[in-house]
This record gives structure tokens, C-alpha cells and sequence, in this order.
RNA sequence: GCAGUUGUGGCGGAAUUGGUAUACGCGUUAGACUAAGGAUCUAAUGUCCACUAGCGACUUGCGGGUUCGAGUCCCGCCAACUGCACCA
């Protein structure tokens, strides 16, 4: 045979044409095979297209998928777009297009660039969220949310971006900035509409337990939602009663103050009776302009005023205290007032020390004068009157037994998490389906009325006070109620980019279903997704969001399963060079500006791939020089796939250098059928690897096992047609255009992606032969050649014929032999 | 500050979970082929010493410990990364 060149020009369009006329990889609704879905986070199709760290986490599933439907498995790995956003919208503005035309342009050319790669995504269940077929039914979920009342609108604080104009979720809030622009945040008033995810808080952390999700992701959710036990307690203050939450009820009687929030309303009901008024409505006009990110800022120095002519009782002991306000009390936490015991709260600590009040220490074990002691697991109380000698625990259940039989108090649980700012004033995002009757208030749009479709307008810029570009379009506002019939406006806010992407996964199960979201067939037979991969930063929106939609979902009886999601990996990034990173400088001086000029950045030889910098690596060019399988296995290889690992232009020549070799081993095969001696250990090992790897992230080496034993084919020279039979299946999920391509050249019928997984015998995977290492006193000194199954007196048997091995112990007593079967002997000597 | 993760060659990274540290790849060096090679092939490549030869010494951020044996476990430091950031 005459082998042509390795040309992946020709080969991968060739392949991705024939997979897509055979629908190789749709999924099927109907058959008797175990089902897999995969799934990976649908990209948002920006402008810039895509960037070579998109393929990583889609190659890794695509690996899996191939693998399981070659398994046996009726894989679904869908694909689609979260097409509805800001940074689209802004460019619509810019350029004066369509959002929706921006929109088809760039999902256009992401289409393109994913199919060149040759993922095998099932096309045929696309799903778009800006789509009105789509967003039909993330209006319809709103509803349901609506008459359930977990969506209400309430005028509050919303984070403004000033850049953006548009308000923002805590979760899209980064150190006091937009998380999307960088833009400054302001905290202004707005009707907004909210969704009630802290009703959900508790299940969102217990299910927890019930996934496998990568420990990092469990941490960091249930860190977000950050429940915390404690208990409301009464006080007196000014003669009224005034609730606080505290997690350490047990310090009740080292309590020497109390803190209200400046926002606290309770203070313009007293201020006839607050003398300093004026340093009072001072502190609090200041804290109000604070951002949030000036209020971090100064997070170490405490300011407050002290309520002159305000005093508070503590329940426990009858003790007057004095009351001040500061901005270390959020009105968002708690009741917006704490007790303060700066003996054992290291922020009540500094207060008090700046104010000279006192501190007493109700929990011995730590030395008061010098810092809080907050340790709760070795203290003992103490001047705590009954509580006095237990411990930390005890006296938490205690006192807090006590409060309640005396009504003064109860247990209650506290969550970080706040609920969902859940409007947007801006165009491309599903317009919100409730009318606003000035009979019957806020009401739903009828179901029959979905898709409440997007109205064309002329100008898609925010309006002069943030409201929503449709609220300039009378004729579409102006309507009339679904209840009374009378005159009726339209609601002008759009929902977010999450709103589309908590349900997407649903969605690809039944895609073109026009009577439901999806089918309950469809739903039961698919539900959960198997395995999703995504990225860490979504850990905290999408993840937490889809996970809230869903079990909302499961409690109205959509779907089948209280969790989404039945496992979640995460990948790392991949990251481009540093151009300002000082290692590439030689003299000391430039090194030193660099390092002033770009701060601890300069410092790292790989940051975060970005424009700006212009280090973005465009998966178009490496496909080009090197084609679609050698950017799919340098993507794999590239190292640990959960950490983030540097791009090196220089390293993907050696995984093309490897498929090179791939391909010239057909040039060495032999007519044998058959599996030879010398090569059936290694083959067994290598499917072994290759199986158990790719399931637990570890591609990097599995595939470094595939090149080691191509490796020892090249050492032999030759390959049987049974040896590279198996070969080309275990490459076939990392590189799947050159297998189908050399198994078609080798004449082996069929395409290889019907093919079944090779499967490996625990038998042949060990050597009849096996070297095991020698140790004297711990120390390597050699090895020795023992049957597979030897037991230790064989093994010290062949030890003592070796002399090399026995003029190292020679004149010396033995005084232990030790021999870990299959691994090591180590004899100890004096 | 708190939480989590991580420190292994010139570089990306391996190490069956306590058993020959540095697999695989990049890079580098030498040789082969060649008119030529930035292609390909072969060999070498942790550091130091010896180099006629090795059964030589040292080595997984630093310092201790447990063990016949530690990259892996324990204690104490140091550094980096990610997340949270006054959440009572």
C-alpha cells in the first residue's frame, strides 16, 4: 500500500460531511439502550467568536460521549445558544443592526468554528434562548414562578452599573464593579422584579448531599448561600422592643452595647428623642454614598455615633447599654441591629476598643486584652450567671431554651443568599409577560398569549432614567387586562441572561416540542443530565440559578427529579503568555519598571487569554497549520484539565508529531488478524488506562499511554491489523478524524464510531515476568526479575542468587526482610 | 482576615494513593539521512562527583516527626492561585 501524506485538510471536511449525512450522532427517543447525556455550558456567541479555551471542556465530553455510544450508551450531547445579552446589545447600539441580526451573524460563525472542530454534538436539537419557540417557555416558567408568588417586585437598592445602565445581581457584582464591563456600581432605588430563591435556600445546600459535584463546587455554593444557626433575641430598647439575630446567644452576658444599621428605620421614629440628631443624620448621609466597595475599603477602621438619649436593656441580666449605629451592620443581614460582645466578636472587639467601651469575657480560654476570642470548641463560660461552666455548645442550647420559655426569643437560621434581581431595563433579553391594570394590579398574561414576542424599536438605548428601551413604544405598552378588560400597560422590564439558561438542558431533550417545555416521556427518559462540565465562575449564578428553576419545577410537577444535575466537573482555563512578564526582560531596571508599571501581574509568565492584551489564540489558525484532531489531543494533553495550564505554540507541534506516527504505523501492519505475544500485556494496558482515565478527567494520561505504546510499535516495527484495530478505537474518541480515516484506509468496513469500545482482561494487563525493586535499609540498590505470582520466599530466593545485591549486605546481620507482593523487597540490615 | 486549592527538571506535567520520583510531551545536545533542513529517524538529557568503570552522593517550597520505606501521612513555617469579604 502507498500511504498518502497525513493531510487533515482533507480529511477532517470529509469526515464532518459523511457524520452529519448519517446523523451519526443524534440522539435517539426511541430505543432499548441505556441513555447518557452529557452536557456542556452552551456559549454566549459574542462578537469575537470562538477562543481556544472553548473547545477544552466541549473536547473532554465529546471524548466521553464518543466513548460511551461506542459502549453502548444512547448518548445525547446537545448544543446551543445563550444568544440573549448585554454585549450583544451594545453592539447593536454601536452599529445600529438588529440585536437579532448581530445575534444570527455571530451564532453563524460559532456554528462553524464548532463543527470544523468535529464535535459530535447532536445539530439537530439546536436550541437558541432568543428563539421566540424558546423563550415561549422561559416566559411560561416566569408565570408559573408568578402564581406561585416566588416573583414579586419590590422598589429596592439595586446595584446600577453607571456603564451598563442596567441594575445587577449581587452574584454580578465583583469588588464593588460590574462583573461583565468592570464599571463602577452605584446603589440606587428601583421597582424591580425579584425571584425568591432564598426560599429554596435550604434545599439548594441539604441536596447537596445527594449529587456528585467536585468538592469546590459544594464548598463554594453552600458558602454563598451561607446558612448560619443562631437565634432572634428581644431587647428593649427606648421602652420598645427591638429584635436582633445573633449566632452566639451563649455570649448574652458579655454584651456591652448594641449597633442599629444607619438604614435602620427604627431611627427617624426616635429622632425627637436622640439629642445628637445632627451627628447622627450626618453619619448617616455619608454611609449612604459610600459604595459597597468604599465601605469594603474601609472595612478595617470602625466609625459609628453613639445614640445620645437612647438606652437598651438586656434581657439575660437587666443591664442598661448603650446604642450606637455603624455601617458594620448591614440592613440586609439579620434584623439590620446586633448585640456586640467584643470579647468574643473580633469586629465588636476593634469597636469597642475605638470607643473605650468595655469588654468582658463571658468565655474563658483566650486572653480578652489583646484580641476577641472567638475559638467555640475549647472555651468554658464564665460571669455568665446559669450559664456559668459549660461549654460553648451547651450553653448555646441553654440560653437559647431559656429565651424561649420566656418569650424573649427563639432559634433561627440565617442565609447569606439573597433573592434574585431579576430585571433588566434593556432590549435583548424575554420581555417580562405581566400587564399592569390599574384594577387589578399586576397581572399574568394569559398562557394562550405566549410568546409574549419582543416588539421591533427604533432605538435600543436605555432611557434618560435607566427605564428599558421598550417603555419608549406606546403602542405596544398600551394594552389591555386579560381580567377586567380595561386599559392596561404592559410590563417594559426584560428578564436577564440567566433566566435563558436555567432551563436549557430541559429543552434539548424534546427541542421542537410546541404543547410543553419538553414531553413527560422525553423528560423522564433523559432526566438528570448525566455529567456536566462548566466553568467555576458560574458556580455561584447558573449553577446555583438552573438548580433553584429546577427543583421549582419538580415541586409543580414538571420534572422528574429533584436535581438537574447528577454530576459536575469543572475545567481549568487555558491561559496565553504575558507579555509584560519580567522574566523575558535582562536588566534589572526593566524588570523593576514592569513590575511597577503592571503590578503583581508581571510576575506570572501565563495570564488570562484577552484583547487587550492581545495574547487571544484563535482555534481557526491552529487548525489550519495543524487540523482538528491535533487541537482536540494538545487540548487534552495540555495538562491537569481541572487547573488552568499555559497555551505553548511550540508544544502543539508534538501532538501532531504523535499522529504523524499514527498514521505511518499503516505502513508497518501486518495481515495478522490477531493480537501478537509480545504486544497482547501492553494493548491491555493501554485500554485499561485509556477506559479508567478518561472517566476521571485524567485525558492527559490517557493519552500520554497511547503514545507509549505507539511508541513500542515503532520500537518493534510492525503492528498487526489486530493490534491497530484496537488502537484506532481507543484513539478514535481524542482524534476522530484520522481513525475514521485509517480505519477506512485499512479496510476494516463500517465507520469506527459504530464500532464497540475495546475492553481490556485483568489478566493480561500483568506481565508474566514482573521487575520489582530492592531496597537495603530503604535505600534503591536495584531490581530483580520474579514470576507474576512469586510469594516472598521465591522472591528473597532470587534476591540471595544475585550477587551483586548480597556483597552489599555481606558481614552484615539481616535483621528484617520485608516484600510488598508485586512491588518492592527491602531488607533491613545492622 | 476567612475558606478552598496548590508548590515536583529549563518548560507543560506523571507517580497504581505509603513502595524504583521525574512517565508522556516540549525544549536542548550529538549523530544519521540530505544539495539543504526549522522535515524525519536514532541516542542522550534532574543536580553533583567519577568518566577506564558507578553496586556513588544528593534531590519533590522550608524545618521537624512517624515508618523498614514519605512527593504522598502528622506538626510548624513560607509562597502562590481561586473564591468570599464587616453576614453578627
Amino acid at each position: 500500500m502507498i500511504l498518502r501524506e497525513y493531510d487533515p485538510k482533507q480529511i477532517e471536511k470529509k469526515w464532518q460531511r459523511i457524520w452529519e449525512e448519517k446523523g451519526a450522532f443524534h440522539a435517539s427517543d426511541r430505543t432499548d439502550k441505556p441513555k447518557f447525556y452529557a452536557l456542556i455550558e452552551f456559549p454566549y456567541p459574542s462578537g469575537a467568536g470562538l477562543h481556544v479555551g472553548h473547545p477544552r471542556p466541549y473536547t473532554a465530553l465529546d471524548i466521553v460521549a464518543r466513548k460511551r455510544r461506542m459502549q453502548g450508551y444512547n448518548v445525547l450531547y446537545p448544543i446551543g445558544w445563550d444568544a440573549f445579552g448585554l454585549p450583544t446589545e451594545n453592539f447593536a447600539i454601536k452599529n445600529k443592526i438588529h440585536p437579532r441580526v448581530v445575534t444570527e451573524r455571530n451564532v453563524a460563525h460559532f456554528k462553524e468554528q464548532m463543527q470544523s472542530i468535529g464535535f459530535s454534538f447532536d445539530w439537530s436539537r439546536e436550541v437558541n434562548t432568543t428563539d421566540p419557540a424558546y423563550y415561549k417557555w422561559t416566559q411560561w416558567i416566569f408565570l408559573q414562578m408568578f402564581k406561585k408568588d416566588l416573583a414579586y417586585k419590590r422598589m429596592m437598592a439595586v446595584n446600577w452599573c453607571t456603564q451598563c445602565k442596567v441594575g445587577l445581581a449581587n452574584e454580578e457584582v465583583v469588588n464593588g464593579v460590574c462583573e461583565r464591563c468592570g464599571g463602577k456600581v452605584e446603589r440606587r432605588m428601583r421597582s424591580q422584579w425579584m425571584l425568591a430563591i432564598t426560599k429554596y435556600a435550604d434545599r439548594l445546600i441539604d441536596d447537596l448531599d445527594d449529587v456528585d459535584y467536585i468538592e469546590r463546587v459544594k464548598v463554594q455554593q453552600k458558602n454563598w448561600i451561607g446558612r448560619s444557626e443562631g437565634a432572634e433575641v428581644d431587647f428593649t430598647v427606648n421602652g420598645r422592643k427591638m429584635t436582633i439575630y445573633t449566632t452566639r446567644p451563649d455570649t448574652m452576658f458579655g454584651v456591652t452595647y448594641m449597633v442599629m444599621s444607619p438604614e435602620h428605620p427604627y431611627l427617624d421614629e426616635w429622632k425627637d428623642q436622640i439629642r445628637n440628631w445632627d451627628d447622627v443624620a450626618d453619619y448617616r448621609k455619608k454611609s449612604s454614598e459610600k459604595s459597597d466597595f468604599e465601605r469594603t475599603e474601609l472595612a478595617k477602621d470602625k466609625t459609628g455615633v453613639k445614640l445620645e438619649g437612647i438606652m437598651a436593656v438586656n434581657p439575660v441580666n437587666g443591664a442598661e447599654i448603650p446604642v450606637f449605629i455603624s455601617d458594620y451592620v448591614l440592613m440586609s443581614y439579620g434584623t439590620g441591629a446586633i448585640m456586640a460582645v467584643p470579647g468574643h466578636d473580633t469586629r465588636d472587639w476593634e469597636f469597642a476598643r475605638k470607643f473605650h467601651l468595655p469588654i468582658i469575657e463571658v468565655v474563658a480560654g483566650g486572653d480578652i486584652e489583646k484580641e476577641a476570642f472567638v475559638d467555640i470548641e475549647t472555651g468554658t463560660l464564665v460571669n455568665s450567671g446559669f450559664l456559668n461552666g459549660l461549654s460553648v455548645e451547651e450553653a448555646k442550647k441553654a440560653i437559647t431554651e431559656w429565651l424561649t420559655e420566656k418569650g424573649l426569643g427563639h432559634k433561627k437560621i440565617n442565609f447569606k443568599l439573597r433573592d434574585w434581581v431579576f430585571s433588566r431595563q434593556r432590549y435583548w433579553g424575554e420581555p417580562i409577560p405581566i400587564v399592569h391594570c390599574e384594577k387589578c394590579g399586576m397581572v399574568p398574561l394569559p398562557e394562550s398569549e405566549l410568546p409574549l414576542l419582543l416588539p421591533d424599536v427604533d432605538s435600543y438605548e436605555p432611557g434618560p432614567n435607566g427605564e428599558s428601551p421598550l417603555a419608549a413604544m406606546t403602542d405596544w405598552v398600551n394594552t389591555t387586562c386579560p381580567q377586567c378588560g380595561g386599559p392596561a400597560l404592559r410590563e417594559t422590564d426584560t428578564m436577564p441572561q440567566w433566566a435563558g439558561s436555567s432551563w436549557y438542558f430541559l429543552r434539548y431533550m424534546d427541542p421542537h416540542n410546541d404543547q410543553a417545555l419538553a414531553s413527560k416521556e422525553a423528560l423522564d427518559y433523559w432526566s438528570p443530565v448525566d455529567w456536566y462540565n462548566g466553568g467555576m465562575e458560574h458556580t455561584t449564578l447558573h449553577l446555583l440559578y438552573s438548580r433553584f428553576w429546577h427543583k421549582f419545577l419538580y415541586d409543580i410537577g414538571v420534572v422528574p427529579t429533584k436535581e438537574p444535575y447528577a454530576k459536575r466537573t469543572s475545567h481549568g482555563m487555558i491561559l496565553g503568555q504575558n507579555p509584560h512578564y519580567v522574566g523575558n526582560f535582562e536588566t534589572q531596571a526593566e524588570k523593576d519598571a514592569m513590575i511597577e508599571k503592571y503590578g503583581a501581574d508581571a510576575l506570572r509568565p501565563a495570564v488570562k487569554m484577552s484583547k487587550s492584551l492581545g495574547n487571544v489564540v484563535n482555534p481557526d489558525e491552529v487548525i489550519d497549520t495543524y487540523g482538528a484532531d491535533t487541537l482536540r489531543m494538545y487540548e487534552m494533553f495540555i495538562g491537569d484539565f481541572e487547573k488552568a495550564a499555559p497555551w505553548s505554540d511550540k508544544s502543539v507541534n508534538g501532538v501532531r508529531r504523535f499522529l504523524d506516527r499514527v498514521w505511518k504505523l499503516q505502513e508497518m501492519m501486518t495481515a495478522d488478524e490477531g493480537i501478537s505475544a509480545d504486544m497482547e500485556t501492553p494493548l491491555h494496558q493501554t485500554i485499561k488506562k485509556v477506559s479508567q482515565d478518561d472517566e476521571s478527567l485524567k485525558f492527559n494520561t490517557a493519552i500520554a499511554a497511547m503514545m507509549s505504546l505507539v511508541n513500542k510499535f515503532y520500537a518493534k516495527g510492525s503492528i498487526t491489523r489486530g493490534e491497530m484495530s484496537v488502537l484506532i478505537r481507543l484513539l478514535n474518541p481524542d482524534a476522530p478524524h484520522i481513525t475514521e480515516e485509517m480505519w477506512e484506509n485499512c479496510g476494516f468496513g463500517g465507520y469506527v464510531y459504530e464500532q464497540s469500545w475495546p475492553e481490556w482482561d485483568e489478566e493480561k494487563t500483568v506481565e508474566a515476568m514482573i521487575t520489582i525493586a530492592v531496597q537495603i535499609n530503604g535505600k534503591s540498590k536495584g531490581t530483580l526479575q520474579v514470576a507474576k505470582d512469586a510469594d516472598k520466599d521465591a522472591v528473597m530466593e532470587v534476591f540471595r542468587a544475585d550477587q551483586r545485591l548480597m556483597t552489599q549486605i555481606e558481614g552484615k546481620q539481616v535483621v528484617k526482610e520485608i516484600y510488598v507482593p508485586g512491588r518492592i523487597v527491602n531488607v533491613v540490615v545492622r
